[in-house]
RNA sequence: GGGCGCUUAGCUCAGUUGGUUAGAGCAUCUCGUUUACACCGAGAGGGUCGGGGGUUCGAGUCCCUCAGCGCCCACCA
């Protein structure tokens, strides 16, 4: 059946529409139609309120994950729920070129598959393999986005290194240069000796590893009597000792072990037991220091004082004793040795005591020519031979084994070094202040509201933002500079420059400088250009300067996502009208790096926050609890379970599961392609390109087959049950509504009196009602997985089990097939539309078929569907159908009872065919309530209700059951079936449960502080509860003796 | 070291402001092809709500504490 064409009504046949939904034909179709009628489509409409997202663009790294299907999918639900809203809602799509992760990833690769480094290619060459890799995957995201169904507006993709977002980094960088918001400095930055690139605080994380502390001895310069001959250092890392230029020791020594021993005893008096003895180890260990250190330190803080020296051994060079309260007197010797150039803290404290920096690593991590003769050692091997040395000079002391947190790149996997260079930075004081403003005010509003203390603190420390990287891949920095100048020189040139400026850029400036004394008292000239100026940038290097060769974070692109996407710097129709965009739904752990930086950067260029929510949503983990990435391997791609389950099953089973606190753990296995079996996917396969199967012995190939032989394996798909439940669902709407065409083939709608409709109808009308507000009011504040359990419950337990199971009698009644037909349409109707945003594809499908055979729609008037549910306007509540509590009661009642004749005939093996006659006791009241009931009782039970009241009475062979909240006793008679033997052991377990209940209740109510003290409704319902208790032992227990006389 | 989460059935998770007998899906067991659906239907079994203490008439829910798991930030000559 095709589905998006209009045809004339035509008689529905059973095998017309198969009895599963066959997603793998149907997608793509309806994909296809979406795009061909521009459904996706966001248009600048000052008539609608626009509501925009900007997809937080994934890395051109490597293929989505579950993650990333998570992100996208609440996106898409929420995009899609506003569209029908009648919002102009535009979903911004886009990708990310990830600067450092790119380049390694294909550097990596270059390395193994041609054994090559990015310097035998040239930067030229290396940037276009990265731009076809880039093609590569940025071509498979967006396809796998694409069959996740996100609605995405692709015309509009965007990539954070194309020409627009380029010309709004331009803009930013000159803008903040010109501001000198961004200036250069000499800072520590963590070397990545493999890439031989910085790489930012945090693409650095820490690993334990098993190292040594080795103690040195220095002497000390002329030492007078009395004095130490020797300071003693200790260090995890002695091939730094070569660019040590300084030992530091504390100041006060004897202030600073009374601080100590202050808060020692502080903590002493509030310390929990198990901690007495080690707070009393370290107060002896201090009493030690005073008595045996203390006055050595002292006499050393003074000679530093008195400017006194010590030498650095090996390299035979005087350095200086400095005080400085880095140097802990409770630690260690109590003395520190100061490498300024490749230690943060050695470098605050040489920048306090104006100490000389010496850097003695290369960028390739072997050391220099400040290294002296170990010059063109590696790390490791300097190490060893300056331990070697220093016991040969008798000047090495005790060698500790000690476990040491290492710094490693994240890149790289190597272990970083810390190393001075030149970097730019950007001044992070207002534009952090105006960030925080932004959420302290509300401006931005995050949530959970959890997540808003995070984003402050880190803003809150203002730390200047190191923003140029030493690679190749990203936007080159737009700075051509001049180094080494004297004065008179960047005087001459700067007048060149100005002669420059005003002949390139009438109107707005496109070109500033600025010059600036180096720590060597020479002068530096920097150029910046505004925008790529082909003519101007060759004028510029004409004149001598040269382009820095660095690029900008990746960070600093993303940062501008929202405005650059839209136009910006430019003044375009689309920023004016979709920006500030609405919501960002991000993960948590991008909040500092990415979200802050777009609130500050979007504050700085627009003067407006960048969206006014912030949704943060749990991860996905792996079966051991692991985040899904990349690096580790443990991604599942959505394709995988697309291809299994559908992309309506994928996307509900995520939405179904993204509650607010809890992170999703998604086991997963491998599905064998030959046998089918599932294989537990564990920490050892997790990235195996080819795997046997353990059952069949096969070999299959995984997502990371890179060679020729394994992809020509058959593919192992990776997937998870936990979406079987959301398949099932999929597949029992489209039940539902296979059911529903089927009867409609002579739809005839009719005008709705809703005062005259049967109960049932009346019934489903409100709970449509109540469904909608809940649902709506869900998705409104990001709680997903209530939404998709509310609509799983109504549409199974609700829809499917009650109201399609009373609608069967109905059409074959001709008096009240027309009215059916238009409530079950309606109601089909409404649920796809609510269903939609989450099941977009199954959806639809319905929606079509729905729409040959019932074109128009509507209770109290007709209306025309339109030809795609997407594009269907969201169901609101009307009021006339909401608040009739008497008929949700009703049918709760109605639920109890059927669920307790449904017990019987079950507990008694009754054959489903056969009608069995029931009684119900039960009050007045009741009566009023159950007896519009009964018809449906009878057809949905099979019963046959012979008496309903207080006066109905028990049969002579009576299966009775109680249900005491409701005051009704369920009498069954199973003459012809009754199990004596199998009933007398329910009843006797019954009466135990029954029993257990009341002697609870009654503790209870003889609890003189409850009856006194609780609120009186909740003693009365406790009372009623025990009365009602009471009965039903009474009952049960007759009931007992009775089929104890049957025996 | 600081911060934020989490711990509920065999597994994966819900559980609104404290209030009848703590729920769902999967798995297990029993029964069933009944005119949409076996990717289905009916039913059953399965829980000391991580341990301990406290507040309260009443705690899965609030407070303290201990233990375990996870994440973020800082730091370790």
């Amino acid at each position: 059946m095709t589905a998006m064409t209009n045809q004339p009504a035509e008689p529905i046949e059973d095998s017309d529409i198969p009895t599963r939904f066959d997603h793998a034909t149907a997608a793509p179709r309806i994909t296809q139609a979406w795009l061909d009628a521009g459904c996706n489509r966001a248009q600048v409409d000052p008539s609608r309120k626009p509501f925009t997202i900007c997809i937080p663009p994934p890395n051109v790294t490597g293929a989505l994950h579950l993650g990333h299907g998570l992100n996208n999918t609440l996106q898409d639900v929420l995009v899609r729920t506003r569209r029908m809203q009648g919002f102009e809602a535009l979903w911004m799509p886009g990708t990310d070129h990830a600067g450092i992760a790119t380049q390694a990833v294909v550097e990596r690769r270059l390395k193994e598959q041609e054994n090559k480094t990015r310097h035998d290619l040239g930067r030229d060459t290396l940037v276009a393999r990265i731009w076809k890799w880039k093609d590569q995957y940025e071509t498979r995201i967006l396809g796998q986005l694409k069959r996740m169904g996100c609605s995405c507006d692709w015309d509009r993709t965007r990539f954070t290194l194309d020409d627009q977002c380029a010309a709004a980094v331009r803009a930013t960088f000159y803008d903040l240069f010109s501001q000198r918001l961004i200036y250069r400095g000499k800072r520590l930055v963590n070397w990545d000796t493999f890439l031989q690139t910085a790489v930012s605080d945090d693409e650095v994380f820490n690993e334990t590893t098993q190292g040594h502390f080795w103690h040195f001895y220095y002497q000390v310069i002329g030492p007078k009597r009395g004095e130490p001959a020797m300071v003693e250092i200790a260090t995890t890392r002695p091939e730094t000792m070569l660019g040590d230029t300084a030992v530091a020791v504390h100041p006060d020594p004897a202030a600073a072990l009374d601080a100590v021993e202050k808060e020692l005893r502080l903590k002493l008096v509030d310390a929990a037991e198990k901690d007495l003895a080690a707070i009393n180890g370290q107060l002896a260990d201090l009493e030690i220091r005073r008595r045996t250190m203390l006055p050595t330190l002292i006499m050393l803080a003074d000679m530093a004082r008195d400017h006194r020296q010590v030498m650095l051994p090996l390299l035979d060079r005087a350095i200086p004793l400095v005080v400085d309260p880095w140097a802990k007197p409770e630690l260690g010797s109590g003395c520190v040795k100061i490498t300024p150039a490749h230690d943060p803290n050695d470098y605050e404290v040489g920048k306090r005591c104006g100490l000389p920096m010496i850097n003695v690593l290369r960028t390739d991590g072997t050391l220099n020519q400040e290294a002296g003769v170990y010059q063109g050692l590696t790390i490791k091997a300097a190490r060893e031979r300056v331990v070697a040395d220093l016991d040969a000079l008798g000047q090495l002391g005790e060698v500790e084994d000690r476990e040491i947190e290492l710094p490693h790149s994240d890149r790289s996997k190597t272990p970083i070094e810390p190393f001075l260079a030149d970097q730019w930075f950007v001044k992070m004081d207002s534009l952090a202040q105006s960030a925080i403003d932004a959420v302290s005010s509300e401006a931005v509003k995050i949530f959970p509201t959890r997540y808003r203390k995070g984003y402050l603190d880190w803003l809150g420390e203002k730390r200047d933002w190191p923003v140029s990287r030493q690679l190749w891949w990203g936007h080159q920095i737009p700075i051509w500079t001049s180094e080494k100048l004297t004065a008179s020189d960047a005087k001459s040139l700067a007048a060149k420059i100005a002669a420059l400026q005003s002949a390139y850029s009438a109107g707005e400036s496109s070109l500033t400088h600025q010059t600036e004394v180096d720590e060597d008292g020479d002068n530096r000239l920097f150029v910046c250009l505004r925008a790529e100026n082909a003519k101007l940038q060759a004028a510029v290097e004409a004149i001598g300067l040269v382009r820095d060769p660095d690029v900008l974070d990746t960070w600093f692109s993303s940062a501008l996502w929202p405005h650059s996407t839209l136009g910006w710097p430019e003044k375009t129709a689309e920023l004016d009208y979709f920006y500030p965009t609405s919501t960002l739904i991000t993960s948590r752990d991008i909040i500092t790096l990415w979200v802050a930086r777009m609130v500050l950067m979007g504050i700085n260029n627009t003067g407006k926050v960048p969206f006014s929510e912030v949704f943060i949503h749990p991860k996905i983990l792996d079966g051991l609890g692991e985040t899904m990435s990349k690096s580790k391997g443990n991604g599942v791609d959505p394709i995988d379970i697309i291809d299994k389950f559908g992309p309506d099953a994928l996307r509900f089973g995520l939405a179904w599961l993204a509650t607010e606190t809890q992170d999703v753990r998604m086991p997963v296995q491998y599905e064998c392609p030959h046998c089918e079996k599932l294989i537990d996917q564990t920490k050892k396969n997790r990235s195996l390109p080819r795997i046997d199967c353990p059952h069949c012995s096969q070999p299959f190939s995984t997502q990371w087959a890179e060679s020729e032989a394994d992809k020509s394996l058959h593919r192992g798909a990776v997937v998870s049950e936990r979406f079987e439940t959301a398949r099932n669902f999929v597949n029992k709407l489209w039940n539902a509504a296979r059911f529903t065409l089927l009867n409609l083939d002579d739809y005839q709608p009719i005008k709705i009196d809703r005062a005259a409709l049967p109960l049932e109808d009346r019934w489903l009308l409100t709970r449509l009602a109540t469904v909608t507000a809940e649902v709506t009011d869900a998705i409104d504040h990001y709680r997903y997985a209530e939404a998709a359990r509310s609509l799983y419950d109504f549409a199974w337990d609700e829809f499917c089990s009650l109201y399609v199971e009373m609608a069967k009698s109905r059409f074959s009644d001709p008096a009240q097939r027309a009215a059916t037909q238009t409530i079950i349409a309606h109601g089909l109707d409404t649920l796809l539309r609510l269903l939609h945003p989450i099941m977009p594809f199954v959806t639809e499908d319905i929606w079509a078929h729905l729409g040959k055979v019932a074109p128009t729609r509507g209770l109290d008037k007709q209306i025309e569907a339109g030809p795609f549910v997407m594009r269907a306007p969201w169901p609101t509540v009307d009021v006339r159908d909401t608040g009739d509590k008497t008929i949700e009661k009703q049918f709760a009642v109605f639920r109890e009872v059927l669920g307790a004749v449904r017990q019987i005939r079950s507990s008694q093996n009754v054959p489903p065919r056969e009608s069995v006659p029931v009684s119900l006791v039960c009050d007045a009241a009741t009566v009023v309530l159950l007896t519009p009931m009964i018809p449906l009782l009878e057809s949905i039970a099979t019963a046959n209700v012979v008496a309903l009241g207080p006066q109905a009475t028990a049969f002579a062979t009576d299966v009775p059951l109680s249900l005491p909240s409701l005051g009704i006793d369920v009498h069954v008679d199973m003459d012809r079936f009754i199990d004596v033997q199998a009933e007398l052991v329910r009843l006797e377990r019954l009466l135990g449960q029954i029993i257990k209940q009341i002697t609870v209740k009654e503790q209870k109510l003889s609890n003189e502080s409850f009856v006194s003290r609780a609120p009186e409704q909740v003693v009365a319902t406790e009372r009623q509860s025990l009365q009602d208790l009471k009965a039903q032992r009474q009952s049960v227990t007759d009931d007992i003796k009775k089929m104890q006389n049957r025996k």
